[in-house]
DNA sequence: TTAAATGCAAACGCTTTGCAATTGA
DNA sequence: TCAATTGCAAAGCGTTTGCATTTAA
C-alpha cells in the first residue's frame, strides 16, 4: 500500500502539498532535509510554506511512513521507512558516510531484547568515528 | 591528572567560571544540559553569561575531556568523559532511559573496525525503542 | 603587560504555533 | 457543508558570534 493510499485510508486528506513531499521523499537518493523537501515542493507549487512541509512530516512520522536520522548536522534528516533500513557510519574527520547493512546490527537488536526486554528501534543508527582513510594519515605523521 | 590540570598543561587560563563549569560537570548524577550547567555557574556568580558556558564546553570537547550525547530532545547533554562510558536506551512511549553497559557494544566496535576499519566513537551512544514495560502493556491490549 | 577569556546583545538556523483563509471529501 | 489543512508571520528554542571590556598568567 502507498503512502497516498495509507495516509487516505486513515481518514486524512490528499492535498497536493502533501502528494509532493511524499514525491520528494521517494526522489530523494538519500536521506534528505525539510528544507530540501520544501524547494522541491516550492518549485512546482510556488505559494507554499515550510510549516506545511513540517507538518506533513510530523503527520508521517506518526503513521511510521517515514523515519528520521540525525547526523549531528544541527538539523534532521527524512527518509522513506518502506525504502529499506540501513546505518550510517560519519567519519569526524572528513565528513564522509558510509551506509552499513541493517543485518550488521541484528546482533545488537538481539542482545537488548533478550538482556533488557527493549525493543530497540534500529532502523537508521547514526555512529560517529574515524574513517580508515582518516585513521591511515594520522598513523602516518606520528 | 585533573580537567583544570590539563586546561593549565594545555596553555588555556582556569578562569573561576570554567572552573565552576567543571564543578557541575563533575557533580552531575548524569548527562547534563549546558542550560543546567549555567544554572550551577550563575548561582555562585551571578553576572555570568550562557555563551561562556558553551565556549567553556567546545573547549573541553576539544581536549576530549567531555562526551557530547544527543538524546533527541532538542538539545544536547555532556558528560566528563573520565567518568566512564555508557550507552541508553530511550523508550519512546514512556521515556525511560535505561543505562547500558558499555562492553555490551564491543561486539559491534570490533566488527565495524574489522570489516570497515572505523574506529567508531561508541561512548554515548542513545538508542530508542519501546521498553518492556510499554511493551507488556500494548501486549494485552491487542 | 598582553593575549586570552568574558559579558552582553544581537543574530542565527531549524522548528513550531496562532490564526484567518482555503479546500478536499 | 465543514472540519481538516494551509499560508503567513511571528515566535520559540538552543546555540553562536562580534565586539568592547576584563583578567589570568
Amino acid at each position: 500500500m502507498s503512502c497516498q493510499e495509507i495516509l487516505q485510508e486513515k481518514g486524512h486528506r490528499l492535498t497536493p502539498q502533501r502528494m509532493l513531499v511524499i514525491e520528494a521523499l521517494h526522489n530523494a537518493r538519500k536521506h534528505i532535509s525539510a528544507e530540501e523537501i520544501y524547494d522541491h515542493l516550492h518549485s512546482r507549487y510556488p505559494y507554499t510554506n515550510i510549516s506545511t512541509v513540517y507538518r506533513t512530516l510530523e503527520l508521517l512520522k506518526e503513521l511510521n511512513l517515514v523515519t528520521e536520522t540525525n547526523f549531528g548536522e544541527g538539523r534532521v534528516r527524512y527518509h522513506v521507512a518502506e525504502k529499506g533500513h540501513h546505518h550510517h557510519l560519519i567519519c569526524r574527520s572528513c565528513g564522509k558516510i558510509i551506509d552499513l547493512e541493517e543485518l550488521l546490527l541484528h546482533p545488537l537488536k538481539d542482545t537488548l531484547l533478550q538482556e533488557y526486554g527493549f525493543d530497540a528501534d534500529l532502523r537508521h543508527l547514526a555512529i560517529s568515528g574515524e574513517c580508515s582513510g582518516c585513521r591511515r594519515k594520522k598513523g602516518n605523521k606520528a
